[in-house]
DNA sequence: CTGAAAGCGCTTACAG
DNA sequence: CTGAAAGCGCTTACAG
């Protein structure tokens, strides 16, 4: 029986089943209140005939309980934040938990702005899938929503290093690509490229850092000017690798060029071919991430992966946990996939 | 100053400001009320002051209005719909509404489950993003609960054809394939093959309509067995491209193959290249949908284009209008993009 | 086990 | 323009 205009709520069924809305209410919602069973089926019944949908504002406003979960990531068109969306959501729908998603596109400004927007509707938790900034004042802005939101009872949980609240899930980007760096290197490389991104982010920082260490464990040493910055973006990996390697009057062009992320490398990837460049016998290119689009590449990219619908997944599980303490913390590490992109350098 | 303990409450800011609890909600929530400057200025001092943040259900509840729309999707991990939430979510952001994203995986006992958990939240806005399933049963339940939704005063938009209720964003998914059949018999082609989704999917019999309705203009058929059903996966696409191809025996083998989705036809240019079969030399693959990953294999896969960021845009844009009469259409159309992947067939 | 009543945090007619 | 009060649709001590 669709109704006509209002909703049917509680009181409704109540009336309908002849029975008090408190009984109503626990025989509807309270799955340990057993009650008489002929009122249970008659509720049930009167409840279904209906089409009783509970409205979800007056339970969260009554019993303070909510059965949403924000997740804050950069950019849902890039696949790396969507698989791990796509993970969280996976474990949210499993505890009938709704997830309201907010894209930042890597602005501070915004990511505080949608954070107080999600806080608004008091999730039961609160999922920030994308890099924290390397930014003081902006962490300081963070932390203080971050705490109010704990305080009132919020769960926090973090896909990102250095977050002094909630739990966390660590990706070991640091040392992934370093070991990244010692394969390359190993490959026969001396002279890279570095296709950064954004310097605030800290996944963008902690990945060169990792790949210049790494580097440095053999020796090898990144030449000023190999690094430049882009756009997190496939046009932002073409700009980069222009950057790198067009300039036939330098000799020093590099063999095997990273890329910080799966999107950056096949940006560049892109490029070179377009240059006329072939991959991996003009240059090598690696990338970071493991995203789906890694796969499908040709040359397949030789890539760092990241489980990631299985980080979304552990975050989500990490956020049903009771309470924020004791603050658990998830290492999620990467595997270095050498596949077809790279190649040892011509002599 | 961080709260600790229980939110800041609208009474909170009054006491603070010295007002009543209507006064300081007009100050806070009305854009059009003006109020005492004076006491408008101690209100918001007083609220920022104390780090006051709204009670989303409170606010829904006393007023009825709700700032979340319901999105509905098969799954994000597929950048088809990562792309068209990246548009609902950028259009929704900038009206300061929250979006909730559910995935059915193609299930429509999930879609309706979920479309119900989603209204018990009463979103101002749901946006049915996925291809609508071709089972009576099914959209009879669907209409019923959207029905009931939009009674209540929710807007619904569909990005599928043939929905009975709310405003309609239309591919034109027939249009395109057919166009799309003209260009690759015009090559030369006339043994094809096609590597199709579950049935049950709208858009994916649509496709496949289509393409043989293009097919047929030209005087071409499809021959028996020259279709296979595979999930609309990487992993189905090879899968149907293996089923296909895969028999050396026959000398029907087509030399052209349609992927009713991009990614499956990169499945299938993935399984196509393992077998040592070149494309476009021994076969010309052709895919639908424009989703980002169709640039960046290799050779660069020719697609029927769709603005799937504008698909989402314009879905979300529908959402806003006031409410659902008349309804309104949005036609969007295809572009037959060829590119490197198809080919004349070998004489 | 059940019901009457208070209360969750807001908005909004209704008076003044 | 402002305030006191009712009400949004639920849950949950508190009695019985």
């Amino acid at each position: 029986m669709p109704s006509e205009g209002r909703p049917v709520r509680l009181k409704d069924v109540a009336d309908h089943a002849g029975v008090s809305l408190a009984t109503a209410s626990r025989m509807l919602s309270d799955a340990d209140y057993k009650g008489r069973a002929a009122l249970r089926d008659r509720v049930l019944a009167a409840a279904a005939e209906l089409g009783y949908r509970p409205n979800l504002h007056a339970r969260a406003l009554a019993s303070s309980t909510s059965t949403s979960v924000g997740l804050v990531v950069h950019d849902v068109r890039d696949s790396y934040f969507a698989m791990i969306a796509g993970g969280v959501i996976e474990v949210a729908e499993a505890h009938d938990l709704l997830v309201t998603m907010v894209c930042t596109y890597r602005d501070p400004r915004q990511e505080l702005n949608y954070l107080r927007l999600l806080s608004t509707q008091r999730p039961r938790a609160i999922v920030l899938a994308g890099s924290s900034f390397s930014d003081r004042a902006h962490a300081a802005a963070m932390m203080e929503q971050l705490a109010a939101y704990q305080a009132a009872g919020g769960a926090i949980v973090s896909v990102t290093r250095g977050r002094k609240i909630g739990h966390l899930v660590k990706i070991g980007n640091v040392e992934a690509a370093r070991r990244l760096a010692h394969r390359l290197v190993d490959l026969g490389h001396t002279s890279f490229g570095v296709i950064s991104g954004p310097a605030k982010l800290t996944s963008v920082s902690d990945r060169l850092r990792g790949f210049r260490l790494g580097l440095e464990d053999r020796g090898v040493r990144l030449a000023p000017g190999s690094i430049v910055r882009v756009d997190l973006s496939r046009d932002g990996g073409a700009r980069g690798a222009r950057l790198l390697l067009d300039r036939p009057d330098r000799p020093d062009r590099p063999t095997c060029v990273f890329g910080v992320a799966d999107v950056v490398a096949v940006g560049a990837m892109a490029w070179i071919r377009s240059a006329g460049l072939r991959v991996p016998a003009d240059v090598s290119v690696a990338g970071f991430g493991g995203t789906p689009l890694a796969f499908d590449t040709v040359p397949v990219l030789t890539t760092v992966e990241l489980p990631l619908e299985r980080i979304g997944r552990v975050a989500m599980e990490l956020a049903l946990l009771p309470g924020n303490e004791p603050r658990h913390t998830v290492e999620i590490d990467g595997a270095v996939q050498m596949r077809d992109s790279t190649a040892p350098p011509r002599p």
